[in-house]
DNA sequence: CACCTGTGTTAATGATCACTAACATCGGCC
DNA sequence: GGCCGATGTTAGTGATCATTAACACAGGTG
């Protein structure tokens, strides 16, 4: 029988619970540092309760990274829609990431470790939305940078996003406020030097 | 008996060969995702025949971030020590970084996932060894910026650590040569931007 | 009330792992 | 030539792990 918006509503928010526990503990001690029983314990069942949710510790772990590809690349594909030009796209896609960069830290950072520990279905389809939101980016930065061949601007966004995403790592070092003023400053001047030395 | 230079070459050989493949592997399946057998295998030797080389696994992980925490540190010390003001230190730190990055991406890619596999007397060590190159960077950027407090400053550094270190995920998107030039280009925009946008 | 579905439990099970034991080989040195 | 230290080997060993089996129980629905 179709499961009714109730069920699924109850359905999800544990499964959402199991992914972001499952989130944290992934982050700081990898996929294979966190056992089964352990990630039960974090949401307060025991272990093989898990398998009532998801048929596998890999099957959980395509599915927290499916989910955060869908939201940036989601995300990113709006924001660039609704902005009225390239260089507010740009910006908009700054404060977006570094917002998620500093809700979900735990996220960000398996999202761009364990990759190679979905199996290989759901691997695909995460690394094209990773693609997809990638070029989401490049297209606005072509814009700004006409002078910059495709390789040189992926390469341009793929150093942006480290430094974007290092946040986690550095947490707590400033209030939120200063530290999405500081990222937005040092992301904008990264994508957008001339390489004319100030 | 003290052990003579020739053996101690030979030893170091060995040792070091163990190291480098340990941290190929180690950065793209994570510490916990490599067996002993695997990282014998690596060398040309099984399994078991690691223990003559490292008392444990947690050993050989702690010798190389160790290694890398060292060189990284020592390097920068000597190039703010030779530069003859603070723009050309921060640039010959930022070239030490990237070409360190650059030829090894594997060892800096481990060095900032996995310090919190290593068991505590060196772990500390590592963390010492790791901020004091960072203070480094710090000082050397206070003098550039100095409106800027501490906080901000280690923040900004973090960041710019960040983007360098991404190098690893990015890898063969450019040729070498115009990827060290982008990498400069954008940590010094990064590092220097005063908050005004273009 | 009977049943089904969702969710949980504890107790296997077989694989894999880090590590140890016992033994082999080989090169240099007295 | 015999010893010894460095470096291997294979065969355990006990722990841990992911996964499965068998069962329990509650809530809603027929």
């Amino acid at each position: 029988m179709a499961r009714n918006v109730t069920d699924h509503r109850r359905f999800g928010t544990r499964r959402t619970e199991i992914l972001r526990a499952a989130a944290t503990l992934f982050a700081s001690r990898g996929f294979h540092g966190v056992s089964i029983e352990e990630l039960g314990r974090a949401v307060g069942t025991s272990g093989p309760a898990l398998y009532r949710h998801f048929p596998g510790k890999e099957s959980l772990l395509a599915a927290m990274l499916l989910d955060v590809s869908e939201r940036l690349a989601i995300g990113g594909r709006e924001r660039v829609a609704v902005a009225t030009g390239p260089r507010e796209a740009l910006d908009s896609l700054l404060r977006g990431h570094i917002a998620f960069a500093l809700e979900e830290p735990a996220l960000i950072t398996v999202h761009d470790r364990e990759l190679g520990n979905v199996p290989e279905p759901e691997r695909h389809r995460i690394r094209r939305l990773q693609r997809g939101y990638l070029e989401e980016w490049v297209r606005v930065l072509a814009e700004l940078r006409p002078d910059r061949g495709p390789d040189l601007l992926r390469a341009t966004v793929h150093a942006t996003f480290g430094l974007l995403n290092s946040t986690p790592h550095s947490a707590g070092e400033l209030p939120e406020g200063r530290m999405v003023a500081l990222l937005l400053d040092m992301g904008s001047a990264a994508l957008l030097t001339d390489g004319r030395a100030p």
